[in-house]
DNA sequence: CCCTAACTGATACGATATATCAATAACCGA
DNA sequence: TCGGTTATTGATATATCGTATCAGTTAGGG
C-alpha cells in the first residue's frame, strides 16, 4: 500500500494523466502542495503556499483534481467552500463529519441515508435528483482533548 | 387566518418591530417585495425589483428577516444562495426539497433525519452539532406536467 | 527533433457581499 | 407636539472569490 516511492502528489498526477492533463512543473507544484494536506483547506489558503504560481492554474488544478474525483468540495457552516482530500479509493458519493475544532474530516459511512431521503421525498411525490449534506461537529480526539487547538 | 388587512409584509414587519427594528419607508419596500415572493429568489432578483433601494439597504433586509426566522438561506445545486420565505409558524430546523424546475420549494416533514445522523456518528464517535441539507429534484407538478416551462 | 495541442500566468472582468460614514428619519419621552 | 437620541440609509469604496481572455511557452507523441 504505502510505498514511500509512490507519492500521493505522483497517484494523482498520475490520475490526471490517464486523462489526458499534462504534467507540468507548475501543476506538479500545486497537487503536491495539495497532497501535503491532512485537513480542508481553502483555495486561498492553497495560493499563499504557492506565490509563484499563478492564479488561474491553481483554481484550474483544484477543478480537475474535483472532476477526476480525487478532491471533494465542502462547505462550511460559514458558507465557505473548503477542499477535501478523498481517500485514493474513496471516490463514489459520500459524506463528510466535519470537526469545527481541528478542521479534520472523516467520511460518513454506513448511512442509508439515499434511501432513507427517497422514501421521505414520495410522500411529498417528490423525485429527488441529488442532495448536497454537510455535518458539523466535534471529532472524537477534540472531544478527549477540548483544551488543546 | 388569512386576513386580507393583515398582510404578510405587515407579519414581517412586526416580527421585527418586536426585535427593536424600525418600520422604514425603505425597509417596508424591500419587505414588501419579498412578502411577494412566491418561489425562492437571490439577492440580485430583489434588487432588480427595487431600483430606488440603495444595495446595503437590501442586504441589511435579507440578513435581518433570516435572522428573525421568517427567511431561510437555500444553497442550490450551482452553488448559488437563495432565500426562501418561510411559512409564519414554521420558523424551526427543516429542510426543503427544491425544484429544479419551477423553483418551487417545499419544507420537508417528517423526516427523523437528526436521530439517524446521531446514531451513525456515535459510531464514529463524533459529536454533531448542526448540519446543513438541501435536496434537489422535480416536485409533483413539474413530474406530471414536463412540458410546461 | 518537431509539431501541435495543452498549458501558463498576467490581466481584466464579473458576481456577490460587507465596511465606512455623513446625512437622514423614526421613535419615545416630556 | 417637540425635540433628541439612535437606528437607518445609500453612495462609495473595499473585499472575496472565482472565471475569461489571450499571447507566449511547454509537454509529449510521432
Amino acid at each position: 500500500m504505502r510505498n514511500p516511492s509512490y507519492t500521493l502528489a505522483e497517484h494523482l498526477l498520475d490520475t490526471l494523466g490517464e486523462q489526458g492533463y499534462r504534467d507540468t512543473g507548475p501543476r506538479r507544484e500545486v497537487v503536491t502542495a495539495i497532497a501535503r494536506k491532512n485537513r480542508h483547506f481553502t483555495a486561498e489558503e492553497l495560493r499563499d503556499e504557492l506565490p509563484g504560481i499563478g492564479r488561474a492554474t491553481v483554481y484550474r488544478a483544484l477543478k480537475l483534481l474535483v472532476q477526476s474525483g480525487s478532491l471533494c468540495r465542502v462547505r462550511l457552516e460559514d458558507g465557505n467552500l473548503h477542499y477535501q482530500l478523498n481517500a485514493p479509493g474513496h471516490h463514489g458519493h459520500h459524506h463528510h463529519l466535519l470537526c469545527s475544532h481541528c478542521g479534520e474530516s472523516e467520511d460518513l459511512r454506513g448511512c442509508d441515508l439515499e434511501s432513507q431521503l427517497h422514501s421521505v421525498a414520495a410522500l411529498h411525490q417528490f423525485q429527488i435528483t441529488g442532495h448536497w449534506l454537510e455535518i458539523y461537529g466535534q471529532c472524537r480526539n477534540c472531544i478527549l482533548s477540548p483544551a488543546v487547538p
